[in-house]
DNA sequence: ATTGAAATTACCGTTGA
DNA sequence: TCAACGGTAATTTCAAT
């Protein structure tokens, strides 16, 4: 994990369609030396994937809230699957505390938001809370280069 | 916004960097006109963007939380100004009810959390929920077959 | 359908443990 | 001396018009 890694994940977080060539250009090495750290980048699971990102407005699906779940001591298991069965769970935290849960969640209506939470609430206290808008989303944090101890 | 659009992103979501004519084998359509719909669909914001996924762990920085935050009343916009600035968010979801914002930070040690918690905590009472696991991270709902109904 | 880019493979040179 | 890394060139695939 040297400067010139950090700098692609840098840079393919920002936009993951760049070519080998301007990602060369970008660190000032070759497109095939290139590729060959972004295989293996993708070989010890620092990046773990590529994926679009969608805009759920603009796709019909408007709303967007975090479900915390307090799950009952009994539905632990039940609960599990049925976060995982849920469409509308588009993540999925296991936290600390006694909550255990908080979900978000992605619905094209506050009627779909209803019947979710009346699944939600048979095995666990929920306090939902409305997402209004999200001024930050990245990949990673800012900071990396004071933590550019090298890795394995 | 069909069927094919639907898939088309459902593709992007799992892997942003298929070719055109790996899609257009998967929609039984042409390279060429699965560019063009996808270009459409960037161009009116369905799709905003590609990013690689990132595994903070793998890469040094093993600890996520999440920091709901209540602001003090007056302090509303020295928050935002601080969130913004602090290199440790990845996430920030503005919300609905006194807490007003949720935070997703990741960091590379507790002692770096304790610092970061100790900015907010002059300007919000926080809550700190340590995220142990991530069962489920999507783009998208699943459902969205059931929202086919069309759109602009 | 054609042209120009880009990805991928193979091969070679350099460096440093 | 060998392993890791990068460069160049040639082939194939892809993108864009």
């Amino acid at each position: 994990m040297d400067k010139i890694n950090w700098k692609l994940l840098r840079a393919l977080e920002k936009n993951a369609r760049l070519s080998y060539s301007e990602l060369a250009k970008l660190v000032h090495l070759s497109a095939p030396a290139v590729a060959e750290r972004i295989k293996k980048l993708e070989e010890q699971g620092a990046i773990s994937g590529y994926r679009a990102t969608i805009n759920l407005e603009k796709v019909g699906i408007p709303i967007t809230a975090l479900v915390e779940c307090e799950v009952y001591r009994t539905k632990e298991r039940a609960f599990k699957e049925l976060v995982l069965s849920l469409d509308e769970v588009v993540d999925c935290y296991n936290i600390t505390g006694p909550s255990a849960f908080i979900l978000r969640v992605a619905v094209s209506s506050m009627s779909c938001l209803d019947v979710l939470l009346e699944r939600l609430i048979d095995l666990s206290d929920t306090k939902t809370m409305m997402i209004m808008s999200q001024p930050v989303d990245r990949e990673m944090p800012l900071n990396i280069e004071k933590v550019t101890s090298s890795l394995p």
